[in-house]
DNA sequence: TGTTAGTTAGCAAGACTTGCAAATTAGAAC
DNA sequence: GTTCTAATTTGCAAGTCTTGCTAACTAACA
């Protein structure tokens, strides 16, 4: 996603009004690696502007969606998760604790279907689900059979 | 899946009846590579046995998923879909009609995060964006400028 | 300062899925 | 075959997430 700054001159070029919610929507979103959820920002944004609404939110996610400064993403969670970074990446999802990382893969790019030759590919998606290093450790701290493990070493 | 002599055999051992419903949705489920979602099975079943409810077809699709019969998968298009095929094997969209195929992505498994080396992954999915030969060909039909190109072979 | 097209907020409604309870029934026991 | 009962099915209400609608509001510009 481009900076708030050029975001603004880009919706102002493009006859859209530079509101107080969209500056903030845009600020909260830059540099955001959390992935966070539509309600998620309407929480963060109500503490700063108390009063926006969740509706605005969704449009202006939608919007900048459309514009492609911002990338969808649904890992089947019954939630839109939204991502500013749009660059070439994948992602990590923790089975215990939801979060969402940011990953490289080398070789992603080069992935092909074995079979369905005739497919056109235009876009390729690794997503790797498992356990954060946090959800790892915490586990390992609680499992009396992995204390002992851990201890043996 | 497990055929739907083999489900029923599963299911009557774990003290669960053999309803025509069940038996009906094991039956539609078989060597189903369509990836339906629970709509299109209730339209398919309701065609066989007038008055199943979709409610029903949820309940099945749900117990099957737990007994690990049947994957399922969200590709963020606000519904899910169910796969009876649980080996291992990735999938490709088709951005224009929608249509879900199964792939083999050779190398798939041997993924890894670029950088999070300390995510434990336990299951790496791989989903082809694109269009499907279908889709393809009927672009090209249309498209005055692709016949042109196409014409000079 | 006035004008107005674009925006916001609030609520209703749509899409998908699950909770609930009454009615039904498969499977077992007699 | 009849009876019994725990499991199942249905239909509808309700939950979650997202969008449609529109009256009220306001940024931008003259
Ligand atoms: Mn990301
Ligand atoms: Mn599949
Ligand atoms: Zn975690
Ligand atoms: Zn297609």
């Amino acid at each position: 996603m481009h900076s708030p700054a050029e975001l603004a001159t880009q919706f102002r070029s493009m006859g859209r009004k530079l509101t107080p919610q969209r500056q903030l929507i845009f600020s909260l979103l830059h540099n955001n690696e959390t992935h966070p959820t539509a309600e998620n920002l309407y929480g963060i944004a109500s503490a700063q502007m108390p009063g926006i609404s969740l509706r605005t939110v969704y449009q202006t996610l939608n919007e900048l969606a459309e514009m492609g400064e911002l990338q969808l993403i649904d890992l089947g969670e019954g939630g839109m998760r939204f991502d500013p970074n749009v660059d070439d990446h994948h992602h990590a999802v923790c089975s215990s604790c939801g979060k969402i990382r940011d990953v490289h893969v080398k070789g992603a790019a080069a992935l092909k279907p074995n079979d369905a030759s005739d497919f056109m590919v235009s876009d390729v998606g690794v997503v790797f689900r498992g356990k954060c290093s946090d959800c790892e450790s915490r586990a390992v701290k609680r499992s009396p059979v992995l204390q002992a493990k851990v201890s043996k070493k």
